[in-house]
RNA sequence: CGGGGUGUAGCGUAGCCCGGUCAUCGCGCCUCGUUUGGGACGAGGAGGUCGCAGGUUCGAAUCCUGCCACCCCGACCA
């Protein structure tokens, strides 16, 4: 393993593919980029599922399910309006195998068996989703439609990344349909800060809340606002989007409604999304060279257990004291495990659940018996404090609030250290090689500008954030007249 | 799709320039014993179409040709 965690995704997903999750597929499969998520790193996703899905529900919105496969005829609709979308897509041909005549035991693609219209998976699902409501939608009456869906998605990317770009992924993905202007702008806003809200409060990761610019845009939309969060390389990463698509998809699908006034009108939109790229900000913000270091809100094993005994008789007088303590933390909603495996040693658990990242680690021995106490571990710090037993529920209620709020402290302190104001493009440059992070400079506005400033550095305007002061000043690049600060950054 | 690199056991690797007891070492795995408060130790053992296909040669992991895959940089990224 890693001893040196170093800057990079590729350094993080090297190790942490063991751990969690796995690119594996069969040998000279066209499929390259997809990722295996083993089950501890599922329960991961699930947590984060649970959470965001009772937000939603919160607010009114509800699941559904759509195909997985899109007729290509359906994107065509969609291309008119909203031209430049990325056609990286896969596409189904065929519907049947055959035995290969020419080669024993392969199977081939029967040629016979070609599809009059090719199917595309879906790459997101805009597409068939809008074809659908035109359908479930004639009068204000019918509106809104708030519907989210949990699925994967496949995007044929030129280059993957683990985590943070595979082929395939799993999201939630909402679509909305108002009735007017002003009501979808609000959903756009409020779906976005319950992303903020779920990264920050759950994730421990703080973001930067704001909207792109219209290069960095989502094709389609009027306005895409946006989470970005800062990761221990100093490069930023888009955490989520919420995008205000105004009635360009409407009118794409040909989505009408008759208002009160008994006037046809086309519906306003919204679409928003995260998905397991989440993961990846997850590892690069808080991990270590230990491993992995989970918040507790989303740690599937909040505490573990860990014996240290000789023989079968002191296994058993710890395990009389530890299930106890595994009742009453399991009251309290504390996932626990205790792990009695005899095939590894203390140690190689203590390594083992570090890696993990699991929050809390108690060890527990004769020495512990005898004085009626346990040693308390916390990820966070990998310091160690000696608690008496029975005090034992309380500290780790209050060590998992604790290093909850810890991480999302230690990880705000390092972003708000690497948010740097510049006003020279010299000093832009310096500053970007030398210590990353968001730069916060003036911009004339323009795309040409925008444009410009990537190709020389590769840095691009992660977002307009929302809460910046107007402050006038004149563009870095350009020197012409800007009134406030964006945000610059090397992306993932 | 351009530029560079790599492919040897589950993982990481040596060997390739100069063809011939070279298939090396570490981790992991299995068995037995001793161990157990930070990744145990000893002894024994299993595991390989050297990416694939051709070619040169008495002989190829090693040289040649073609193909495939992966990695990095770029392009790309709803």
């Amino acid at each position: 393993m890693s001893k040196n965690l170093t800057k990079r995704s590729e350094d993080y997903s090297k190790w942490y593919n063991e751990l969690v999750v796995k690119a594996d597929l069969a040998e000279n499969s066209a499929v390259r980029g997809c990722m295996v998520i083993k089950p501890y790193g599922y329960a991961i996703w699930e947590k984060m599922q649970a959470e965001l899905d009772k937000k939603f529900k919160e607010t009114g919105h509800q699941n559904a399910y759509f195909p997985l496969f899109v007729p290509k005829s359906l994107f065509e609709a969609e291309e008119k309006n909203a031209e430049g979308f990325a056609k990286e897509c896969a596409v189904v041909t065929h519907y049947r195998l055959q035995n290969d005549p020419d080669r024993e035991g392969k199977l081939r693609v029967d040629p016979e068996a070609k599809l009059e219209e090719e199917l595309v998976v879906r790459p997101t699902s805009e597409a068939i989703i809008w074809n659908t409501y035109k359908g479930w939608i004639q009068s204000y009456r019918d509106l809104p439609i708030l519907v989210n869906q949990w699925a994967n998605v496949v995007r044929w990317e030129m280059r993957t990344r683990l985590f943070l770009r595979t082929a395939e992924f799993l999201w939630q993905e909402g679509h909305t349909a108002h009735e007017t202007r002003s009501e979808a702008i609000a959903e756009t806003a409020q779906m976005n800060d319950i992303y903020a809200n779920f990264v920050e409060n759950f994730m421990a990761i703080p973001v930067v809340r704001g909207r792109k610019t219209e290069s960095e845009r989502f094709a389609g939309a009027e306005d895409t606002y946006c989470i970005e969060a800062l990761m221990q390389d100093g490069k930023a990463l888009q955490a989520g989007t919420s995008h205000f698509l105004g009635q360009n998809f409407a009118k794409a699908f040909d989505v009408k409604f008759t208002s009160k006034e008994g006037k046809q009108d086309y519906v306003w939109a919204t679409s928003w999304g995260v998905s397991t790229r989440l993961m990846g900000a997850l590892i690069m913000t808080h991990s270590d060279d230990q491993g992995l270091v989970l918040p507790p809100n989303l740690a599937p094993i909040q505490v573990v257990i860990v014996p240290i005994y000789k023989g079968e008789e002191q296994l058993e007088k710890i395990s009389g004291v530890v299930d106890g303590m595994v009742k009453e933390l399991r009251a309290k909603g504390i996932s626990v495990k205790f792990d009695t495996r005899d095939t590894h040693r203390p140690g190689a658990k203590f390594a083992q659940y570090e890696l993990q990242g699991v929050p809390l680690r108690i060890a527990i021995g004769q020495r512990d018996l005898d004085k009626g106490t346990v040693e308390l571990a916390r990820r966070d710090t990998l310091t160690k404090q000696i608690v008496a037993k029975d005090d034992i529920v309380t500290t780790v209620e209050n060590l998992l609030t604790e290093i909850q709020e810890s991480l999302y402290r230690k990880a705000l302190d390092y972003r708000d250290s690497h948010i740097t104001p510049v006003d020279t493009f010299d000093e832009f440059k310096e500053v970007l090689e030398s210590k990353g992070g968001f730069i916060a400079a003036h911009w004339d506005g323009t795309i040409e500008t925008e444009q410009k400033i990537k190709d020389l550095t590769k840095a691009t305007i992660r977002c307009i954030p929302f809460d910046v002061e107007k402050e006038e000043g004149v563009c870095v690049f350009s020197g012409k007249a800007s009134s406030e600060r964006v945000l610059f950054a090397k992306a993932y």
